[in-house]
DNA sequence: CTAATATAATTAACATTGTTAAGTTAAATG
DNA sequence: CATTTAACTTAACAATGTTAATTATATTAG
């Protein structure tokens, strides 16, 4: 009787061949220029069926999100393991933070600038990955503070500074990519560097 | 021979008449769920008049946001009147900014998260108001260099840090308030102070 | 093996979108 | 009054996201 998982796994497949295709579309040509024929299209598959498998356009740029989110938090979560020095832990985050987000804009800005906007009355959505890497920066910069390394203020504040920093600086390389920009990773640096000398003791 | 003038008048009382309900429309809404019939309606004129006094869609969007970027622009202009501390002035701009971007959320995120999105080829318009806005910034921050009180670094880096900072605050506490920050003012001013702290000789 | 049933996928259609081209009305000019 | 010019509208197009109705396919039951 494993035919119903059989089916399932069936299933599970092509939902991921629909996935798979949309963020190839979405990376490459911008969510607004994909539609959905032309995911159908990819796929061989008719428009509509990509209606049994996701609630909508949105709900399918949502999934492919989360994946991506979640290889972010993967990526992070793997920094913390060296526990050397957590400024420096620190610092790497914060360029690891800004390069996903400049890889994945879509994604970044669906996360951290759209989806809150329809989602009123949370903060970040209830364990949701974006929480998570929250309270991942949480947790570095409240290391940082615990080795005298920063100056001894909130770490609530101080965590929010570094959000503020990092935040900023991917979404203006992001939206506005035609600015004359001082050369891209210098900047990322100085940004960082500047915000945790600022931080300092 | 008044008779052109009257008709210019009639012209751009009527493009403003678009612009103000463009306006409400893509704040209360947003930007992709406003029709261009939906504008007409407004302003009781058939859709494709609009075609008469804007290039297209995003053309219109983009008066709109000029308009905002007026506003901001004046109300910074405001203070580099005060030449007695420069640094002073920075912070101040900083928090005016901030200060702008909260009073008014929905169209700071139009000016600077919307707009680039479907205008592409922003940052580098010869004259336009957003350059003037970061003209300001840069000119406060060149000050500040001269003399002395910051670190002798490159002006345009020096520059997108501070922009960088006060864009990340302003953008969080738009599209997450109900996030546990800090007590706004505070969290506010720490941004800056921090990130002035770093640039600091 | 066949008939009934459930599931998967498709076809056809709808309403809405931004935008263009052609047509119409109204006003200003000679 | 006739003609030119400007302002505005109507009609239409191609593309979009999405729904309802329909067909094909595979599983199950008798």
């Amino acid at each position: 009787m494993g035919v119903k998982e059989r089916r399932a796994r069936e299933k599970e497949l092509l939902r991921r061949q629909i996935l798979s295709a949309a963020r190839k579309l979405f990376v490459n040509e911008g969510y607004e220029n994909v539609s959905m024929r032309k995911i159908a299209d990819r796929i061989e598959y008719s428009p509509t069926t990509i209606y049994l498998y996701f609630e909508d356009k949105a709900d399918l740029l949502d999934s492919v999100c989360q994946e991506t989110l979640l290889s972010l938090l993967n990526t992070l979560e793997e920094l913390k393991k060296d526990k050397s020095d957590p400024v420096e832990t620190l610092k790497k985050s914060g360029r690891t933070y800004v390069e996903f987000g400049l890889k994945y804009p879509q994604d970044y800005k669906l996360t951290f600038v759209i989806r809150p906007q329809f989602q009123k009355g949370l903060g970040l959505q209830e364990g949701s990955i974006g929480e998570k890497v929250f309270d991942y920066l949480r947790a570095v910069v409240s290391e940082c503070i615990q080795q005298k390394m920063f100056r001894q203020v909130d770490v609530e504040t101080t965590g929010q500074v570094m959000w503020s920093a990092v935040h900023g600086i991917t979404l203006l390389l992001i939206d506005f990519p035609d600015f004359p920009w001082t050369e891209r990773d210098i900047l990322i640096d100085t940004v960082i560097d500047t915000t945790i000398k600022g931080l300092k003791a």
